[in-house]
DNA sequence: TCATTTCTGGAATGCTTAGTCAAGAAAGGA
DNA sequence: TCCTTTCTTGACTAAGCATTCCAGAAATGA
């Protein structure tokens, strides 16, 4: 067997991820996708299926991602509570750039089982990294322990979409940190 | 001259509101609009222009609409701090309708100058308002003195927009509620 | 060199879209 | 009654869309 030219697969699906981020799946036509991705036509097709399918790919891909590293930054210190800080403080330098997690979700809402399911296992896997640190912070007494670990992470996955729907909407860098930092203390 | 049949503008825009709302502006088609606004074809291009005019007329009302929603909130109770506490439950109580402010400003950001002059005249408006009711909740010992009045107007606005993704993620009424309160609460 | 495989790029298909046009129905004033 | 205006309807245009087809270029192993 002939082994010939092959494209890196994983190239071409971080350049559409950075397509979708910015134009969403409505907003991004097949045309943008090929410019961007700089492969043929008939390649997306046969590698990727067709438009929803590359999508999904490409949602799961970044969010499998993000989570990766939201999870390394609630683990790159020692003490808890920095860990939780680093995760959100993460998002404020990132968010110049628009999330894919918030504008799939945006865009569809529930309407698409697939897609549902795609957020649904990078929210557990998050969730339970954060809950499992939150946990720690409380007991370290860094955190307000009366309140149930669940409830302390839901809001702080709220506030990191909030911070990106503000950085979306214009909000500068030290408007960010200042989210980033309101939220974390409203947890102690 | 005579008067003739004249269709409800208001009414109709309302009904686009409500397309837009839940399909964004590039996952809505004339077709589903007239249909929703029970006008012809011509009626809505005679009346509002063209698909972008009718879209930046929705997410206008849509903002004064919403920005009067929440300035009654915010003054709907003697004491400001329940009038801030009204605004926040009230957005848990209504988020599982999706928020057109939030999905225009995830679907375009600051890319239409249009747009981005119509989100600032809503906010500026409901920063005032905010602003001067955490003054005076800071004034009754409510809320942290310390904060700037802007920091904690953005930290709300911040959150609204959480609470409003999670719900349009599938976060149930309870935790939107949990949201509300874990918000207000940063703030004292 | 040749064969095999994969990628490319343009052309074609057929559907959907936004927006226009034109004929006529509805409604009310004169 | 007739006139004027506004709304409706369906047909139309022209462009854009996702997707498929096809001929050939590129690359590599034999």
């Amino acid at each position: 067997m002939a082994r010939t030219k092959e494209f890196d697969r994983t190239q071409a699906l971080d350049d559409a991820i950075q397509v979708f981020r910015e134009h969403g799946f409505e907003g991004t036509s097949t045309e943008m996708l090929v410019r961007a991705m700089k492969i043929g036509r008939q390649s997306l097709y046969d590698t990727f299926g067709d438009k929803w399918k590359l999508y999904c790919l490409a949602v799961e891909r970044y969010a499998a991602a993000e989570t990766d590293a939201h999870i390394a930054m609630l683990h790159g210190a020692p003490r808890a509570r920095d860990g939780i800080r680093e995760m959100m403080e993460r998002v404020a330098e990132n968010a110049s750039q628009p999330c894919l997690g918030v504008s799939s979700i945006c865009e569809f809402g529930q309407s698409r089982p697939d897609l549902t399911a795609i957020h649904q296992v990078a929210d557990r896997r998050l969730k339970h990294a954060a809950k499992q640190r939150i946990s720690e912070a409380q007991a370290d007494g860094d955190l307000n322990a009366t309140l149930s670990t669940g409830e302390a992470a839901n809001f702080l996955f709220a506030n990191i979409a909030g911070m990106r729907i503000a950085a979306r909407g214009g909000a500068d860098s030290a408007a960010l940190k200042t989210l980033a930092h309101l939220a974390l203390q409203a947890l102690t």
